[in-house]
DNA sequence: CTTTTATGAAACCATAAGGTATCATGTCAA
DNA sequence: TTGACATGATACCTTATGGTTTCATAAAAG
């Protein structure tokens, strides 16, 4: 699957995009993502998967815990791809961008 | 379903997203848009729906065709979405928040 | 009027996707 | 060491999704 596919992929899930506005605050365990939905642990950490298949957050091992983090990186390529229709879905995304990657640097 | 899920939903497909770009030079009939496709035009016109539902394309009649535009309020949902997103990176986006409201008026 | 042409709609099929349950493994704590 | 805890992995279930086929209908062409 491509990267791209892999992000639209991933975003396209409403669990999926709360677990990231979730990781906005900080990051977070299996255990702690999964506090907050009403599904067992197994299915939220499918969800880890496939956001990290995205690039949208990246994994790492603490002891005995999978600690998760958003990925700053992750949306470009849904960034870029949006970029083609700045003449029709007007200016506002060419300044998104914009202000984006220089955030970045 | 929501407006934001059904156009994170209209763009987790690879041909939606393909058509959209073609959408982007002209407007197209049914028929056009599954010439470009290796698949009927019965699936062609599912995809037509899905991106309607999204709000990210207008369909009019004329005659016995049906004409796909691009709707340049389609992706809203999803900038919205990814402003919100984005104040991960930096709380100075705040201020791009305001840019992009005042440039939708 | 008859024949194309463009679309709508429904039935049907295979696979992907979201979810659960269960068991195995690695790690922390007593 | 012995549990308890956090996660990994697999099998399995149900529904959604992307696709085809078939038939019906409306409009343009002759």
């Amino acid at each position: 699957m491509s990267p791209e596919q892999a992000t639209f992929r991933a975003l396209a899930d409403p669990t999926r995009r709360s677990i990231l506005v979730m990781l906005r605050g900080r990051d977070l365990t299996i255990s702690e993502v999964a506090e907050n939905f009403d599904m067992t642990r197994a299915a939220v950490k499918k969800h880890l998967t496939v956001l990290s298949d995205g690039g949208l957050i990246t994994v790492r091992a603490s002891g005995r815990e999978r600690i998760n983090t958003l990925n700053p990186n992750g949306i470009d390529p849904v960034v870029d791809w949006l970029k083609f229709f700045d003449t029709f879905w007007d200016d506002r995304l060419s300044t998104l961008k914009t202000v984006i990657e220089k955030d970045k640097k």
